[in-house]
DNA sequence: TGCTACTGACTGACCGGTCAGTTATTTTCT
DNA sequence: AGAAAATAACTGACCGGTCAGTCAGTAGCA
């Protein structure tokens, strides 16, 4: 299931391999089942070792939900940087970027799986929620606020709050996700992400109005 | 906390309030410390009765995540019927209505803590979680559906795809509530329903961009 | 022989659910 | 009225099961 370039170790004396091996076997498990539903021999199982060498590895379950926040974290200082370099002078063409980065990121059930379960532990393990924060929040938020800022300043947008706009930006697809996944409540056409992002996109183009008459300040 | 008409019931014998006392100490409980982490015992201390007592009321711990689910479940349908009520003419107020109608619901901790309850349990009780989709979901989500459609039909909004702009709307407040409850990230002007909302219709109003030039049609 | 990788039986703690028994309240009887 | 019986409300020790984490021992390898 997760390397096929050794033939057939009976008994396999990987231990460079093992951890992966047990993250992926946990990622799947946490996914399906949940974290407090899975015990760590199950996941010893699905990853083909024993529950002791398990302990070989990580000290505790919770380590082995921390290594793979951490793995599925790691990557994404990176992702962040490319966040910035996207920005072009057409804000528009900016704007399709981000959502095309968005779009493939969590299109990955692997990717979205994590954050899953990070959302659902956060309130038993608040320091990997913490965590998460740290690693993704506190580099992707800030830098997605600037490019909003910089199309201000540019005079491309329209003078909003950059960190609410943000909010306006992705939140369409966290719903998207939020309703499909947990409630199995999926559009009539279908759960496409790239339909979404279209219409989304039209919208933050154009408002949802057809007069742009009715000056609304509060 | 629940009735001051009896003075000091050392010990109370009032069976009919007992299952909303259990509730309100579960509720608070799972928000707390999350379903799975909270025992038994503990809600029956915290209700001020005996954990023998608990499974008078109810037939299982399960049950009780169901009975609370069902307790703040009942008065929405009331608020969707709410919802189609307060469509008017002029599509920019309905949408106002509509706003102010869900940011002072979701306002409220103890409303917002039962969503947050059922999005982590989901997948453990995925019963709970179809519960709430039949019981909320399927009455509030097609009402909205249907306002926009109205809006589109009466010709004051522009012909967008209704399901996915629902997404569009409602996302960033779920957003702008997750980042707050789960991560602790809060814009720096505060966490502040009311601006984002502000805001959002700002957006929604006129889009973000300044120049509306540039067809945009996949 | 010595070392690394691994095993799985075991322990201690926790917890959902039960139930025999206790305490307060109400009803019935005198 | 008060005593006695019946009933409703409640208690908490206990049982069975699960599970995270341990450890004495085994298997392959140099």
């Amino acid at each position: 299931m997760t390397d096929p370039d050794s033939p057939e170790p009976k008994f396999r004396r990987r231990a460079e391999a093992r951890p992966d091996e047990v993250l992926d076997a946990a990622l799947s498990l946490f996914d399906e089942k949940g974290y407090a539903h899975t015990s760590v021999a199950q996941i010893a199982k699905t990853a083909g070792l024993s529950k002791g060498a398990v302990y070989l590895y990580f000290p505790s379950k919770q380590a082995i939900l921390e290594g793979l926040v951490r793995r599925a974290v790691s990557p994404i200082a990176t992702r962040a940087q490319a966040l910035v370099d996207l920005t072009s002078d057409d804000a528009r063409a900016t704007l399709r970027a981000l959502f095309s980065l968005i779009a493939t990121s969590l299109g990955d059930p692997k990717v979205l799986a994590v954050p899953k379960v990070v959302i659902r532990e956060a309130v038993v393990a608040p320091e990997i929620a913490a965590m998460y924060r740290r690693e993704v929040f506190d580099h992707v938020l800030p830098a997605a606020t600037e490019i909003i800022r910089q199309g201000i300043a540019s005079g491309q947008l329209r003078p909003v709050d950059p960190e609410l706009t943000l909010r306006s930006i992705i939140g369409p697809i966290v719903v998207h996700l939020l309703l499909a996944e947990i409630f199995d409540i999926v559009p009539e056409n279908g759960l496409s992400l790239d339909q979404l992002i279209e219409n989304h996109l039209d919208i933050l183009f154009h408002g949802v109005f057809l007069s742009p008459e009715g000056s609304t300040d509060a």
